[in-house]
DNA sequence: AGCTAAGCGAGACGGTACGTCCAGTCTTGCA
DNA sequence: TGCAAGACTGGACGTACCGTCTCGCTTAGCT
């Protein structure tokens, strides 16, 4: 028996001008205009409205960015692990490069400043990202690709640590050179294990 | 000609006093309660002598944070890749687990929020540390325990970029088992282009 | 033909409900946690309602001392101005000091923030008990207690006006000295003109 | 030996703006549009240099009265009862109804909503006043005309209450014909004691 | 030895954003 | 169609820090 709740219900079009208005603001800035107020006054939203309905600031972002990015990185149909991976890692690097590196390196940074929204970071956020890759990699070992023994967990820690690295550093480029040699990388540690 | 400039010169009372009192809030909260306000107080310090000083919070954190661990993290001479290379990471996460992780954590944040002090901390601290494992790679291929045909800067990437992961995630242990699985991984890759 | 109006009718309940938790609220904090959300709750009534039947926070108060003081000040009958004015000014001042007072403080403060409810106030309340008193000063001519060539508005004036001036500056006390002082001037005055 | 504090003096040219903003918010709006963010805004000062002088807005609005107020009633030298009196009253009634009423009114309500301003309120405002049109009756009694057995706390009470009173709830004028017939009315009493 | 100029602490300044409270309005479903 | 519930826009609240400023007081080096 669904029990509808009584009193008005929550305005799906404020939510939805609430998220706009942030990740326009964040892409906008990278995130140094990105303030409740300034969100509320774009958005048309009373401060309350957005207190009622995100903890902190950093939540809002979160949804903003999934709300833009759901079908943004495809998960490609397994082919080989040299193509299908290559594939994967450079389109990553090109969405990282057009724009939403900036919103990935202001997330990070909120989730340093606040422990209970990393979690949430990391649950709702990253650990989907690296099932994907994790689901790659999977199709790999089954394809004979990447032997067994493998930990696919370091696999995807290396792949996606150095890539954080590179993007929260700047120290190096995210473009198809690096997609690819991260991708010889992998394919080179999924074979070890028959050679030494 | 050295002209030694007239009027009172730089205080290193105030200067210690204003790095150790950084140090102490930082440590205590986490960067939460961490303010150029607080650090004034605590410092007995007045908040102009701060801005004389230093360019934003970012930088006395770095200076203050490079202040306590300078030698925290000695380089051992080299053995071999894998006594060296497992000696060192693993002494590595020990230092992260015994509390220089939020510290980092802290640096990294600042830094995705000011993009000159992130030039800053790249080159007066992050380059540093590469330096360092860089130099042990150098040592690794001097005595063929590498591959003289290895990209170094991937195989640092790879190391750093995976453990400035999980420290930043907080999906994955920081402990001698994870050294060790790195060490193991870059032997592996060490020696792959003989192989295959 | 009188047409039964379609639809719910006005909820008495509900009208009595907002009327006590006001009066209530009013007498607890003196009018601070006094706000039409508060009195909402906890008249378990929605605001909506309260906005239909009352032009303001201000008309909700009057009304609801109004329905509670209606019969606190009896009207004595007439025997003579000494006898009559006094007992009428004494039990006014134990009203007063036995709660009343900060009813009535607060709602001259209402009365000074809304020019339109400074009419309701006059109209319903204040010149109501200025009738009272000009009544009993009217008796008070007609038993030749007070010469007939007296200005009575102003008589009630300097009443009245005396007594709320000590109620809200706080500067003299509200008992039956202060009354029987005012019952003296009254008499004083009445006669005067035969005299000088 | 006057010991300077350290520090940074407070502001002359922020403490008068500030005084000067809220009068003319004042008597634009009659308190309506007077907030501390308006006063702030106005007066181009931040909210906290207001916070930090002042307890609440109702002493901003005091101050400011006072600051501008100070010369606007001249106490006459006392010449007889019947000709300063009458012309202390009448200057009075001048001054609130050139403006002066709505600021009194206003203040009046401020001070119902607040114990501790009412008290401050009473001693730096009303009381002057009081003491003001005191020391003419006392000078009245000097000359002996009041005679020296009056309570002349009371009469204030009569003159300045109706007065408070009939600016309050606006159910009469505040003119010379009123001026005069308090006057009248305090001679009167003042002699009632040889007679009666 | 005294002068002088920069550094020092203290703390007020104009601001910005915070997170909260309440106002007054709107939109539901139930009675 | 009135009601309770409760979400809505909006505005002011009082607070925390920001980065800048103005004080009077050190204090070290140069004359």
């Amino acid at each position: 028996m669904t029990k509808t709740k009584a009193g008005r219900p929550r305005s799906e079009k404020a939510k939805q001008a609430v998220l706009n208005s942030t990740y326009e603001l964040l892409t906008e800035s990278g995130g140094k205009k990105l303030t409740i107020e300034a969100i509320a006054q774009k958005a048309g939203v009373g401060k309350p409205t957005i207190y009622r309905w995100w903890p902190s600031l950093a939540d809002i972002v979160l949804e903003a960015v999934l709300n833009q990015a759901d079908v943004k990185i495809p998960v490609p149909p397994y082919e080989s692990l040299n193509t299908t991976l290559r594939q994967f890692l450079r389109s990553s690097m090109k969405s990282i490069n057009e724009g939403d590196g900036s919103n990935l390196r202001y997330l990070m940074s909120l989730a340093q400043q606040d422990e209970s929204f990393r979690d949430r970071f990391r649950e709702n956020f990253v650990a989907k990202r690296q099932e994907i890759l994790k689901s790659i990699l999977r199709q790999a070992v089954d394809a004979n690709d990447i032997s067994s023994t493998q930990d696919l967990d370091m696999l995807v820690d290396l792949i996606f640590g150095s890539m954080w690295y590179r993007l929260l550093i700047g120290h190096g480029t995210m473009d198809e050179v690096f997609a690819d040699k991260l991708t010889d990388i992998v394919i080179k540690l999924g074979n070890s294990d028959e050679v030494c």
